[in-house]
DNA sequence: TTGTAAATGTTACAGTTGTAATATTAAGGA
DNA sequence: TCCTTAATATTACAACTGTAACATTTACAA
């Protein structure tokens, strides 16, 4: 299991980027985040290459441009952030939390079901427990 | 909607004793913590008084020790975390997130049924917004 | 070959966080 | 009253973040 980096907010948004498409140049990635975005491109430029340091982000010299391409994988990042979000409130009601997750994203049919499916697992796991 | 503030890793800690109990005073606070954590007496402290001045807890003077209290919500701090926890990976693939999330919480048969629940809720939300 | 513009690289700077050490204050005992 | 000690308050410091500005390199055009 490879650790991921830790991968902070403004990151993030470079990251989803290159996950949705990957190489691009640095131009190609300032472009796209400008629209989304209000930062300038040296700040963006900054976000880059400290997803490189890191080790997030992989780059190719190509001529006189890099290509740069994710080094870690996407699930891997939502679990972890997923793990440490769960970690800091956990032991807290974990109903507010389950209601604004299920409002605030809008799922699909496919998803309801699979997250169904997901749960009625997890019910018959619990009773596997419960008579062993 | 009043605006909780932003509540770091670390004060999540004390958050969430101060939640399940309060008031308390910092040796409490401090004496418990410590049981749970290897952080140093005046870590703890320092923790408490950042929360202090993000207003996240209040303090009352009772003789020669303050007696601290949560001036903001639980379930506000768990929405807010949640709203932006969501944001971050918003885009990304839903489903290993809640795999993560349903495999890493010890569910009671209770939590479970509410879920399905909220999420038939859902279902027949969306059936309307479809035939509408 | 040399200048220039477009890339990349280096530096900046304040706020937050993790993790404490040190300093100051004040209440109760001698 | 004055000292001790237990509280609280101030200061420290490096890493990480958000947000850039400034500097250097280099490939191509003139």
């Amino acid at each position: 299991m490879k650790k991921v980096p830790k991968i902070s907010e403004a990151e993030w948004q470079v990251m989803k980027l290159l996950w949705k498409q990957s190489p691009m140049t640095a131009n190609d990635i300032v472009e796209t985040l400008s629209k989304e975005t209000s930062w300038k491109r040296e700040t963006i430029r900054t976000l880059i290459n400290r997803l490189v340091r890191k080790k997030a982000l992989d780059f190719k010299k190509q001529s006189r441009q890099y290509l740069y391409s994710p080094l870690v994988g996407e699930s891997e990042c939502i679990m972890e952030e997923t793990r440490s979000f769960l970690e800091r409130v956990h032991g807290g009601s974990i109903e507010p939390m389950l209601a604004a997750f299920v409002e605030s994203e809008k799922l699909s049919k496919e998803d309801i079901t699979r997250l169904k499916q997901i749960l009625e697992g997890r019910e018959k796991q619990n009773e596997k427990e419960i008579s062993k």
